[in-house]
Order: structure tokens, then C-alpha cells, then sequence
DNA sequence: CCCATTTCTTGCCAATTGGCAAGATACCTG
DNA sequence: CAGGTATCTTGCCAATTGGCAAGAAATGGG
């Protein structure tokens, strides 16, 4: 019996190269293509559908994984239970939940395609055993973190120093790309407003 | 001549016994007393007395700072040139400015002592050194910027979705000695609220 | 292409938080 | 211990942001 036609398609976009993850290691300070081949070999193709969990809470984060086409999102719930976006991922970054994969405990987050994705993974043990054999991946792993870290810090004086539409206006201007891609209600979390809240923000910042 | 007293005073209190580091080192999974005690050797031992800068912004960030007694503050600038406290820093942690430590890079952040602290320092050129020489300590060090990192992330999710009398409930829970410790200016900007707003939520909060 | 569902906007009003300034309190230094 | 400085509190009022609900618009699946 033949299957179903959309179960053996593959989009013609995919082309799985591992072009931009090799520019990814090179502009990480991997200086040597041997290093950043052998490197790019342990990594797998993965692609998620719009609204697919590529991280499900609960479950142990094992996938490092470089986001090479789509956006993603992170979410987590307040204590009420709704959702509450935590992080907007567009192509060309790792995108884990840190905690959960490196201390390998139950993630609290959920990481969710925004639109059909394409990537390459490594889990866990993989990744470490490089990091283990290769001193210069180990400063690519770190550097990763570290900016990460430093992203995350910069976001949080925003929080304290900025309104609302100072943020908005913020990412409008830093990361216009997602706002074709996320719907309002996810960047209104993320921004730490409401979905009213931003309409009205947008409202107001449209007539300026 | 002889120096001033004050100049060569030691305080009593400064024991400067490494226990408190070894012990800190084990809690992070550093199995082996051989190596905890190699690693130990690296650290130097340190002061920073009341209102001192352990680290000036615009400077490069080149101490990796274990705090075992006293108490530290982080602080950057809004745009209008306020200081805003962006961390509290409590005995038994790592204090350092991450992104201008591990690239080398000015520190947009001061790191303030709260009260007189004393502690354990070692500088990236070293600590570099160490990770290579021991993939028990790499494993260590990652475990350090991954609590860390956790920490800012839950500190952001609440900074979304819990009011600012919950953030200041939830930091008298968990971290009651801070009061005693810093100013609550310093406690404000650190929650995301002005000193005039924290002053009334306490206020209210007294009456419950 | 149509219907159901989700997302977005808007009005009305309330709650939260901030800005300013004055007075009270605490703290440091000589 | 006295005076100056920094911190904290409080009153008054304004700005920001949120909650709810209804309707509009967009989206997605059959």
C-alpha cells in the first residue's frame, strides 16, 4: 500500500545543507573548517510544523538545536495557567531550554514552531562529549551561553527602565521580522503587557 | 614612621579560611577533595569594604568572585543616568559581570559592596586555564552560569506576570537577610518599582 | 468557499504604579 | 554628639496598564 501522498512530500525548500550552521560555528570563533565539519557531522536534520512542540513540558530538553529557517517561541504558564511567552527565536540561534538540558531535569517551558521550521540537533550526550574533545567548541559552547545571558540581562533592565511602548518600540525596531510571524498575543506576553494593552500601545504608535 | 593603625588593622573576623569555597565547590558536584583543593589554590583571597566597587563600569571584568561573607549589589544606568540595581548578591555566591568577563569587553555594570565583604578571586586567565586542564571544573563552571541563567529567567517570568507587591512578598520569602542589608531604593529599582511605590506596598502589606 | 475558531480591536471603567515635593527618620563624619 | 546628607514615608494627583465584554477581522479546516 502507497502512503499517503503528504507523508512521504518533502517541501522543495528543503534543501538541508549545513551552510548556515557552519557560517553559525565560524562567526561563533570555530576558526578551523576541519574543526566546524567534524563539529556539523554530529548534528541532525529536524524540521517542526507550525504549531509543534519541538519541547514539551515535563519533558527533558535534549535537543540542541540551531534554528535554521521559521521562528519559535518559548512559553511557560503563570498561576493562573495561561500562557506566557518567554522568548521569541528567529533563524540562527540555539534554541534549548538551558535548565532542563544541561541539569537534565523536567523543563518548565514549552518551545513551540510559530511557523514551519527547519534545523539541526545534537542531544545532550553528543554535545558533551564534544565539548569534552574539543577545547575550542567548549568556547563556541560557552560563548552561546554567555550571549544568551547577556540578552536576557539586557531584557530585564528594559522591563525596569522602560514603559511598554518604549519595549514595543524597541523591538519593533530591533526585530520587525517577528511581527509577521507571532501573533500580537505572544509578543504582548513577551513584552510583559497584555493583548489589549499592545493593541492600544500599537494604536497610539501608529498615529505618530 | 609607622602607618596609621587603620591601615594595618586586620579584622578579627577574617579568618580566611577557604572552607566556605571547598564547601561551595563540593554542592557543584566537585566529587574529588584532590581537586577541589588544586582548584581552591587558584582563588585569592579579597576584601571590598562598604560602598567600595568590586567592579567599576567601563572596566573590564577580570575577577570571577566567590562572596562568602557580606553582601553585594550590581547596578547599571536608565537612559537619564538613575543607577538601577540589576542583581543582589547574597554569601555563597559567584559574583562577576559575565558578558565583560568572558569577552573581555567594558563592563556596562558596577558591582557594589552592600556591606563589608570578604572573599575568593580568580582571574579569567586562570579560571581559563583550570576548565582545560579539568573537565571536572568545565562541568562546574557551565553549573554555575546555568543557575544563573535559570535564576534570571524565573526573575523575568515574574517580572511578566506577578504584581509588585507579589515580587516584594516573594523576596521577603526568599531572601529576608537582603533587608537588612541594603537599602530599599536599591530593593525598588531591583523589583522594577520606584522607592515611592515599594514604601506604600510595605506600608499595605504591614497591615496584613 | 464557507463556517467555526481564534485573534485583534475598542469602549468603559478600575487598579496599579509613578512623579513630585515636603517632612520625618536614619546614618555618617568630623 | 552635632550637623549635614541620604534615605524613607506620605499626600496629592496623573499616567500607565489591566479586566471585561462585545464586535470586527483574520485564520484554518473540511
Amino acid at each position: 500500500m502507497l502512503l499517503p501522498y503528504k507523508y512521504i512530500r518533502i517541501p522543495k525548500t528543503v534543501l538541508m545543507s549545513k551552510e548556515r550552521l557552519l557560517e553559525f560555528f565560524q562567526k561563533g570563533n570555530l576558526n578551523s573548517p576541519a574543526i566546524r565539519n567534524e563539529i556539523a557531522g554530529h548534528f541532525a536534520f529536524k524540521t517542526v510544523a507550525k504549531g509543534q512542540l519541538l519541547l514539551v513540558a515535563g519533558k527533558i530538553s535534549d535537543e540542541y538545536f540551531f534554528l535554521d529557517k521559521g521562528y519559535l517561541r518559548c512559553f511557560a504558564y503563570d498561576t493562573e495557567g495561561n500562557e506566557v511567552t518567554t522568548n521569541l527565536c528567529s533563524p540562527g540561534q540555539i534554541v534549548f531550554e538551558i535548565s532542563s538540558f544541561f541539569n537534565r531535569t523536567r523543563s518548565q517551558e514549552n518551545i513551540q514552531a510559530l511557523t514551519d521550521c527547519e534545523g539541526w540537533f545534537i542531544n545532550f550526550e553528543q554535545l558533551n562529549n564534544l565539548f569534552h574533545a574539543l577545547p575550542e567548541f567548549r568556547e563556541f559552547g560557552r560563548g552561546v551561553l554567555v550571549k544568551g545571558f547577556a540578552a536576557l540581562k539586557t531584557r530585564m533592565l528594559t522591563m525596569i527602565t522602560e514603559t511598554a511602548e518604549e519595549r514595543y518600540a524597541h523591538l519593533l525596531k530591533t526585530n520587525p521580522e517577528i511581527f509577521q510571524h507571532a501573533p500580537l498575543k505572544n509578543i504582548a506576553s513577551y513584552l510583559g503587557i497584555t493583548d489589549t494593552s499592545l493593541s492600544r500601545i500599537r494604536k497610539e504608535f501608529s498615529k505618530k
